[in-house]
DNA sequence: TTAAAAAAATGACATTCATCACCTTTAATT
DNA sequence: AATTAAAGGTGATGAATGTCATTTTTTTAA
């Protein structure tokens, strides 16, 4: 859990920057971010930004998880992505020069930073190394996003929830996954009541143990294995 | 029609060039590419690069349709993006440096030329605004596919194909759209059956004319409120 | 600690849509 | 032109899953 007490996390001494996109800045570069950057607390499910808001700057996650979702047209979420420390936000939309075509939200109490666009943007210009980075981390999420397309379209909702679920324990590496009900049902794109049904069956079959609002993976194997889809019918 | 004869088109001359992402491309960086890449016909449904391989360049579409795809677990194809004359195909791949997610395939007879990577890269290096034009499309496809997420996950079948077939109308400029119902059924993300039957209905409410395999939209602004998903219930 | 509010869970029911089987039309091939 | 193959289309059926109503549990706030 994380203090109330807002504490200023610099950039050099950033653990979550370590082996993240901007693991590889030397210590000029570094210098300059922290000098124009701010780092802020934010408590559980506060915005970072709104759809329809234009981009000031990207937003780097020291500790916290946030979800990034769409509203359908009757303004139901879909999430189309979740978080964690190290990893950076909203800097797609500030390369397309439109409003954000998402909104971002924590799903915990949250310390994260603000670098301003022009200062992102100019370290960008020079530093090869970066760019290709974030060129690469670009293509890797569309590829997911393409995989998550083909998995709404051919996926039943059980098969979804379990690939989902073991998407959520690398967010959550060892502890339990800890999401509303209603947040996962908008993660795997199905009915809250629909989600919690799928769940207590994998509780019966003995995949997953539930405390209350937290969840823990007892069976990974079982989970790949219904994810594969091979249902029989 | 395309004729059978391939006629090689220079980047120079090249019509379907101008505007768009090389568009701004000097006459020294037109030449030298021109000097690099090569310049092929392809039949209808020919592969242009197969979901695993490894990405040795990108495909500009000179003339032609092409379909992007990937496959779900039984083999099932979902379309993710259907391009046109003027756009390129495979560069996501070339920056994450991993194989090809998804395959591509044309949809009918077409030109099509293709950069040997190691010269793209090198222009891209040498290109501030190609960079930022390229990097503005990869977001512009990222914000495309949450919103393709969020209407599989939340659009029925009839909204998901009124949507699709705007996007087709897109694709397809002033012509018919033309199409294998099993094609379309893949883009919609739904069954060939399903599909057919939908159809029918658009057909029977006057909103669509069919002519054995191609479509022609008549009423443009109703399907647009058929998608926007104002369905009584 | 208790009351109120929010979240989780359960049941009943309706509907969408995938599937299978089959038929018809169009396109391709000999 | 005739034959075959492929694509388009129809009908019947059942399972998956969304929706609505209600109850129970957990969390929050008084």
């Amino acid at each position: 859990m994380l203090e109330k007490s807002h504490k200023y996390v610099t950039c050099s001494t950033c653990g979550a920057r370590k082996n993240a996109l901007l693991g590889g800045l030397c210590s000029d570069e570094v210098g300059n971010i922290d000098s124009q950057k701010s780092c802020n607390y934010y408590k559980k499910n506060q915005a970072l930004f709104l759809e329809g808001s234009f981009p000031r700057g990207v937003y780097c996650i020291n500790e916290g998880r946030v979800k990034v979702f769409k509203r359908g047209d009757e303004g139901k979420e879909q999430i189309i992505h979740i978080l964690k420390a190290g990893e950076m936000v909203g800097f797609r939309a500030m390369f397309s020069e439109e409003p954000y075509t998402v909104g971002a939200e924590t799903l915990e109490e949250s310390n994260i930073c603000f670098i301003p666009k022009e200062d992102f943007l100019n370290l960008m210009d020079n530093n090869a190394a970066l760019r290709n980075g974030i060129m690469k981390e670009l293509s890797k999420e569309l590829s997911h996003r393409a995989e998550f397309i083909t998995n709404m379209a051919q996926k039943s909702v059980r098969e979804r929830l379990a690939f989902s679920l073991l998407l959520l324990m690398k967010v959550y590496e060892n502890e339990p996954i800890n999401l509303s009900r209603e947040d996962m049902a908008n993660f795997v794109g199905t009915a809250t009541e629909t989600l919690i049904r799928l769940l207590k069956d994998l509780k019966e079959e003995g995949v997953i143990e539930i405390q209350t609002r937290k969840l823990i993976v007892l069976n990974q194997n079982k989970l790949i294995d219904i994810a594969g889809g091979h249902y029989s019918h």
